[in-house]
DNA sequence: GTCAACATTCCTGTATGCAAGAAAGGCAGA
DNA sequence: TCTGCCTTTCTTGCATACAGGAATGTTGAC
């Protein structure tokens, strides 16, 4: 298994309160362009102000939220524009860990893939989504850990957590999931054959946003504003 | 031009004193694994340690400190290993910006990549590497600009100037900078015929690190060890 | 002379105090 | 009644104080 590459090691708490807080936002608990109250954030923390600044500094990076100078910070939620940019970077992290991936996966990984892929399956014919959503996750880390490279699994975790909510929506698509799960036999046979150009090309239009899936997102979104 | 994108409007000080610590450590002021004291810095900057330590964290999520817990933060260099990780990301990156810019660049885009090219022309022929590394920083920030993904542009931005001093190393070997010049004048032209499939595995190839540059990096790496 | 245990010192992580800037509300004038 | 200015209050950003853990040096025993 790939080694842990965590040259950040951040302070105990934090670590833990930036983590609470991301959770906090991607799961839609504050509104967009709501402003996070330092002070309040605190208190509901049992830390001083200064932890949660830290946490601040974080998250700013990760461009969850927008830290205004002298005003405060505000959740920050991408527009429709800048959703298609970041699925467009991902889809080619995914490609790069695909095309990477087939020549270096390990047998014992393949078996995880497909065992992922079998709970998927079972997941699609029980209608359970959330299983699915939970299965696809393994899936997709396996592969960025199979790609080798340390930094591209760093790079590509991130970017998955931050289009994690979105992700969540596309499987609402109806049929989408079954055609992401024939889309996942077909890259595990492509990973399988070592053939890494249809990997990553499988991967790539896996992970993109087009046609339907443009239009659902761009629905999804607005439902999801009201 | 494209807009701005720049969802971290950091706390004044914090944000240069970022910047600066940044400049220091890629310049190489600071040594390997050094740790960095956050007191004396503060007396450095004239100011206390709160702003330093939030310019630590920064720096550590952009992967140039590792903070170790009640030990301090400590500046961390890429290993070969990881940099040959790092340029294949970046190759990938420069890729798709290409791949789009061919689809969405402006005339007046296209002048100033030629105008780029020129200069480096003229860098060459003067053997002046320093003229040449600084119009080839605009030649490819220019196809970022011009991907007209904002999104892509700050990631592959972040990555440029984190790879910027082994950039420059490639420039020192024998007759790079001449390949490189080659390079760019077949880039322009696929961007110019608008054949993104082209300008994608042109850029790529360009800053892909593969057989003469991967020993000259490498032995680069060495030499700068010492 | 070497090793181990202890004490001291230093440094990080967190809390809190303080000043300056921004927003909100009130008051006066048109 | 609406608008513009002033004042008040709130919040951020920075400085500093304080506590706990890590590292280092010293002393004593073997």
């Amino acid at each position: 298994m790939g080694r842990p590459y965590r040259h950040v090691m951040k302070s105990q708490r934090a670590n833990t309160i930036a983590e609470a807080l991301e959770d906090m936002i991607l799961s839609g608990d504050f509104a967009e362009g709501e402003r996070l109250d330092e002070i309040r954030l605190a208190e509901r923390f049992s830390v001083s102000r200064t932890p949660v600044r830290e946490a601040f500094q974080r998250l700013a990076q990760s461009g969850l939220i927008e830290q205004i100078p002298r005003r405060g910070v505000f959740v920050r939620r991408p527009g429709p524009v800048e959703l298609v940019e970041m699925f467009e970077v991902m889809a080619e992290f995914e490609a790069l860990a695909g095309r990477l991936a087939a020549l270096r996966i390990s047998d014992a990984a393949l078996a995880v893939l497909e065992a992922a892929n079998d709970n998927c399956r079972a997941a699609l014919s029980e209608g359970n989504a959330d299983l699915y959503y939970v299965e696809n996750e393994r899936f997709h880390h396996v592969i960025y850990e199979q790609s080798g490279s340390a930094f591209l699994q760093q790079e590509v975790g991130r970017l998955h957590r931050r289009l994690k909510p979105y992700r969540r929506m596309q499987l609402r698509l109806r049929g989408r999931m079954s055609q992401s799960m024939a889309e996942h036999e077909d890259i595990v046979a492509a990973l399988t054959a070592g053939d890494a150009g249809r990997a990553a090309d499988l991967l790539r239009g896996h992970v993109a946003i087009q046609g339907e899936k443009f239009h659902h997102l761009m629905a999804s979104l607005r439902a999801a504003a009201e």
